[in-house]
DNA sequence: GTCTATATCCGGATAGAC
DNA sequence: GTCTATCCGGATATAGAC
């Protein structure tokens, strides 16, 4: 006797945040629809809006996922040793270019700040601050165990790592992934990492 | 006795192109349309029509001003040694900060890459390469002539300060400005130039 | 070169039946 | 939760008068 599965609760939602995520970091935020997930998901856009009222909604709901993981990768990394971290973290952007077309998700929502509502423009900062402030420590961390070297200010090395990290992203879907590789490259040089 | 003046030719097509520019470079491609424009300028969206006949006509113009542009910025710096062509590089990031909100228009046109026609896309590539290009020469010409020092590939380090400076001004322009200055003295510093 | 007027399409959003 | 149907506004674009 086979009884109808009922799709589990939140399903449908978790699978709208899922194809905007893919969206979003092809397409930018201004560069997707709601008819573009009805397609994808093979639902009318009416039922989108029942879960996600609002565009904006679905934008903070999707700063929200990207918060989550975000904190959950640091605190997956928290008892590694300060190199490893930093390991990791080259790797996180490394694995945006195995999705194809994909950037960073920050870097799409800097590009396209002034059409964004306050309210996600606030929560983006928010997301980036932190990544910042981790960057910062991680760095010095790393630094002061002897595992890495640079002079100067470990606030201006995190700035200057996730900048291009974030256009080196941007660079490699309009060229190759091959620029990507010599980005990473560079910036482990600069910071004496073995590669 | 007062004779008309009648306003010089392609005077429009200039202002609308000035007005475009500043419009992309803050909302981006997708984020601004011929109503802004109109609005800014104070002619109608028809009549801008008889100037740029589709947006993808006045994208490619746009591309062709940054282009031109920078060539004749390349014919300027070209008497100059590697050291001071470099200074000038940065600035030129700099000085699109004093206009507020801008930021790079290359950025901006790869992170939103996948929603701009081919035509765009194969024009974006040629002007970002030749900057490339440009850039790797002058770092090498810099190194040999022992202005500046850095191990590794001018490859690598053109590339990894070009996607710093892009992702540096969508940071500036996220926080604030102090955050480029960071990122350009932190640059400077890793290829041994003197601030 | 600029205008008015209009066509067409698309995006976000809502009402109400099932 | 999903559907059909519909609204409204905005965006690109065209026709034709001045």
């Amino acid at each position: 006797m086979i009884i109808c599965m009922p799709a589990p609760i939140g399903h449908t939602r978790a699978q709208i945040l899922e194809i905007a995520r893919g969206l979003l970091q092809t397409r930018g935020y201004s560069g997707f629809s709601y008819a573009d997930i009805s397609r994808e998901l093979g639902i009318r856009k009416a039922s989108i809006h029942h879960h996600f009222p609002t565009k904006e909604n679905l934008g903070l709901a999707l700063l929200d996922l990207y918060h989550g993981e975000s904190l959950e990768a640091f605190r997956l990394a928290s008892a590694l040793p300060a190199e490893q971290k930093l390991t990791a973290y080259f790797q996180s952007y490394e694995q945006i270019l195995d999705f194809g077309d994909r950037i960073c998700p920050g870097g799409i929502l800097e590009a396209e700040l002034n059409v964004l509502s306050a309210g996600i423009q606030q929560k983006l900062r928010d997301m980036v601050g932190e990544i910042l402030v981790w960057l910062e420590q991680t760095l010095s961390e790393a630094r002061d165990s002897g595992a890495i070297h640079f002079n100067g200010d470990p606030n201006d090395q995190a700035l200057t790592i996730l900048a291009a990290l974030q256009g080196g992203l941007q660079l490699a879907r309009t060229f190759d992934r091959e620029r990507f590789d010599s980005i990473v490259r560079q910036l482990k040089q600069s910071i004496g990492m073995q590669t």
